[in-house]
Parts: structure tokens; C-alpha cells; sequence
DNA sequence: CGGCTATGATTTACGACGCC
DNA sequence: AGGCGTCGTAAATCATAGCC
């Protein structure tokens, strides 16, 4: 059990990349309200929850996002288009 | 039918959000020092008397504007780690027992 | 195994708003 | 009015995870 505990306490103050499905929904939300991607405080514990990660992650997430989608649009093109269909899908019903 | 409430509009693909902010002075970073003074007045006082704080930036070489928002950062910062070492104990507590 | 770059976190600097 | 408070953020920068 020690040795759990010290290992959960350690990851912390080693940066992970998020999960790749955490990546998903926060890219869904990104791109679904990329004429305004600023999620309300609500919003961002709802994001959080699904994450599994906190909402200063979250934060952090789209203040990152924010800054490099628009530093280089192009860039993210292909992800964005990616993005548009796939909740073009999920909003056929 | 279905909900029209957020659009997303094809005429603007992505407009207003990304209005940079002109004007700006860039962010420079502190130096060594600079930090470890501002550090140590913080841990003797959150909160700066205006003399203090024209003492303080006269001393490591900044305006008393840089200083006082640095301060304002500081209490900020101070703020989220309690928030976050406080769900840490909980979190740690019910994971494990 | 490096080197690079993508990514998450932290650091300056403000604007918007609040309260004396 | 005026100054300093918090809150949320932009933008630059830092640290390093992870991929070739």
C-alpha cells in the first residue's frame, strides 16, 4: 500500500500527456465552440470530470490551445476538419 | 429541428477570440535574484505598504507597477496551490485506506 | 541512444470589475 | 476620482515526455 501511495504522490510532480480519449473531449469542445472556445467555470469542472484531470488543467488546456491554434491556423487544419465531422456524427441524432 | 443555439458560422470561421492585444509591454523574465528578493518579502508580507513596496523596487531594479502586480501574482499563485494540495489529502486519504 | 518538437505548466502583464 | 484588491486571460518561456 506504501508503495501505491508514494507512487500516486510521485506522479503528480511528473508531467504526463493526457490520455488520448482526454484529448478527444477536450479537442471536441475546442472545435465544436471555436467561435468562442471559453469555457464557463461550470463547463470546465464538467471537462474536468471527464478528463480525470483537474480544472486548472483544463485551463491550462485551452489557454495553450488558444494561443498555438491561432499562432498557427494552418497548422490545425486537418484537426479541425477532423473534429467537425466527427460532431457532425454525434449531431445527426 | 433540433437545437440552434451555438452556430457555428461559416462566415467567420474564427474571428473575434483571437483579437491580439496591441500594445503590450513583453513579458520579461526575472532574474535570479530579482525572484529571490520578491520571494523573501513575500514570506515576511503578503501585502505591501506603499513605502515597502517603492523600498522593495527601487532594490531589485524594477518600476513599483512591475512590482506590485508582482504581488498580485504571487498571492494568486499561493491561492491555487492551497486549493490543489487540499484535494490532494482527500484524494490520497480515500484512495488508500 | 541523442536531438527535436509537441505538450503541459509557470511566469509576466493587463483588462475588467470590485470595494473602500 | 483613485488606488489597490481579485479573477481570468494572453503571450512568452520553461521543462521534459516521447517520438523518430
Amino acid at each position: 500500500v506504501m508503495i501505491l501511495r508514494s507512487r500516486f504522490l510521485d506522479a503528480r510532480r511528473k508531467r504526463r500527456n493526457f490520455s488520448k480519449q482526454a484529448t478527444e473531449i477536450l479537442n471536441e469542445y475546442f472545435y465544436s465552440h471555436l467561435s468562442n472556445p471559453y469555457p464557463s467555470e461550470e463547463a470546465k469542472e464538467e471537462l474536468a470530470k471527464k478528463c480525470s484531470i483537474t480544472v486548472s488543467q483544463v485551463s491550462n488546456w485551452f489557454g495553450n490551445k488558444r494561443i498555438r491554434y491561432k499562432k498557427n491556423i494552418g497548422k490545425f487544419q486537418e484537426e479541425a476538419n477532423l473534429y467537425a465531422a466527427k460532431t457532425a456524427v454525434t449531431a445527426a441524432h | 429541428e433540433k437545437e440552434s443555439k451555438e452556430e457555428i458560422k461559416s462566415d467567420t470561421p474564427t474571428s473575434n477570440w483571437l483579437t491580439a492585444k496591441s500594445g503590450r509591454k513583453k513579458r520579461c523574465p526575472y532574474t535570479k535574484h530579482q525572484t529571490l528578493e520578491l520571494e523573501k518579502e513575500f514570506l515576511f508580507n503578503m501585502y505591501l505598504t506603499r513605502e515597502r513596496r517603492l523600498e522593495i523596487s527601487k532594490s531589485v531594479n524594477l518600476t513599483d507597477r512591475q512590482v506590485k502586480i508582482w504581488f498580485q501574482n504571487r498571492r494568486m499563485k499561493l491561492k491555487k496551490m492551497s486549493r490543489e494540495n487540499r484535494i490532494r489529502e482527500l484524494t490520497a486519504n480515500l484512495t488508500f485506506s
